[in-house]
DNA sequence: TATAATTGTTAGACTAGCCTAACAAATTTT
DNA sequence: AAAATTTGTTAGGCTAGTCTAACAATTATA
């Protein structure tokens, strides 16, 4: 199995969070992949070449990118020793959730097969990072969590948003002020039996909530789910 | 602080490693440092001229090379990350320590102040990694260990040679039968009440040597000295 | 000390990954 | 469906780090 380069893997890691982890989306465009490497449509273009020769990426010329197979799997590796690391980081060695990304950047590119397992097992085989994203097993496969309302999550566990019930405009427009959005961690911090508000945590800030509010948020609770 | 690549931080720790490592030598040459690092003289005379430029080793056209204060401190700060690293990896992930090496050398090009501190720390400040070399603290400063000989050394304790008291070409013929040589780790495997024979370990060979060779060969000792 | 051997340098070339500028194809809008 | 806009491609150029081949300086040897 070739080794890839730093880039190459950053590449493949950009298609598979333009394309798998974006839902519904199967292929991704030459200048979205640009905006999202930070680099120019030129640049990914000759990259998109590079990639479908080594087998990796389907493409045909103006058309859409999109991983293959073994593109797919090599694309989860990265995603899965990214929040290996993240995960390392925080639990470990006490950096705060939001220190952790920009280190695990450069540590998701080590390559040794040993040290992830080794790692994977000293953090007793976690499911999820500190942002609640889920962390690919050694065989790449993903635990499927179950969906449940914000209403039902317990206090103190961290889910993630990942729909709504209520497709008003009206409740949108609340959701998104409390800056809330697909994918978006959210932590439970209180319950008040008086009147059922329900105290949250979204991205550093503080709200509280009403049932009527939290029942029309679809979450997933990795912390549930632990094994 | 200028970020170095991660050949130029290659180049600095392989010149380290050829002088002030090396104990009396104070300058590497081009050809020296190219056989060292794999590469040819050719590409070495552009890096050093590089490394010139920006003030981290001294160089002259056909002359040797050594580092700045600037360069040895950078020098220093590799091997310091390093050496913490394969220490990570032999305590906490259980690796073997002649398996450490290889991934080390990819992890201390991790860029991050922060990583290496509270790795530090969640190591115990450990003043040796597992081949028993020393590591440096976060001011780049060498723990200086007592000298002591063979004979004097506690059984289960990692020692490493750093020396000889007896220079006969006899004895330095059987120095040179057990795999030793100066900075060889040594492991104090069990002393004999009954005829005083040590029982060392050698690269992972065991051999029983007497008293008399004991006290001729003179090491150090980083577990007898952790704080 | 003159010659041979070693060591170091230069010139020119290659690759990966990036860029800009010009252009071509596809899509959207009118 | 023609025009305008967006999206994607090509051509050519740049830098870092590598190479080979030819040459120059230094050092060792006869």
């Amino acid at each position: 199995m070739q080794v890839l380069s730093y880039t190459e893997e950053n590449y493949l890691k950009g298609i598979f969070k333009l394309t798998i982890e974006m839902a519904d989306k199967v292929e991704a465009g030459t200048n979205e992949i640009a905006t999202h490497l930070g680099v120019k449509p030129a640049t990914v273009n000759d990259m998109l070449k590079k990639l479908k020769d080594k087998k990796l990426i389907h493409y045909e010329r103006y058309g859409k990118s999109s991983l293959t197979k073994e593109g797919k799997k090599r694309a989860i590796e990265i995603v899965r020793k990214h929040r290996l690391w993240e995960t390392f980081l925080h639990e470990k060695l006490a950096f705060n959730w939001d220190e952790v990304h920009e280190v695990a950047e450069q540590l998701e590119h080590i390559q040794s097969k040993k040290l992830i397992d080794k790692l994977d097992q000293f953090l007793n085989y976690p499911s999820a990072d500190p942002h609640g994203d889920l962390i690919p097993n050694a065989k790449g496969e993903l635990s499927i969590l179950p969906r449940k309302t914000l209403i039902e999550e317990l206090v103190g566990h961290q889910c993630k948003m990942v729909g709504v019930k209520d497709n008003s405009a009206e409740f949108l427009k609340y959701v998104d002020k409390l800056g809330l959005s697909i994918n978006q961690p959210i932590k439970v911090k209180a319950k008040q039996a008086y009147d059922n508000q329900i105290d949250i945590e979204v991205n550093g800030k503080k709200h509280s909530i009403s049932p009527k509010f939290a029942e029309q948020i679809i979450i997933v609770c990795p912390t549930c789910n632990k094994k």
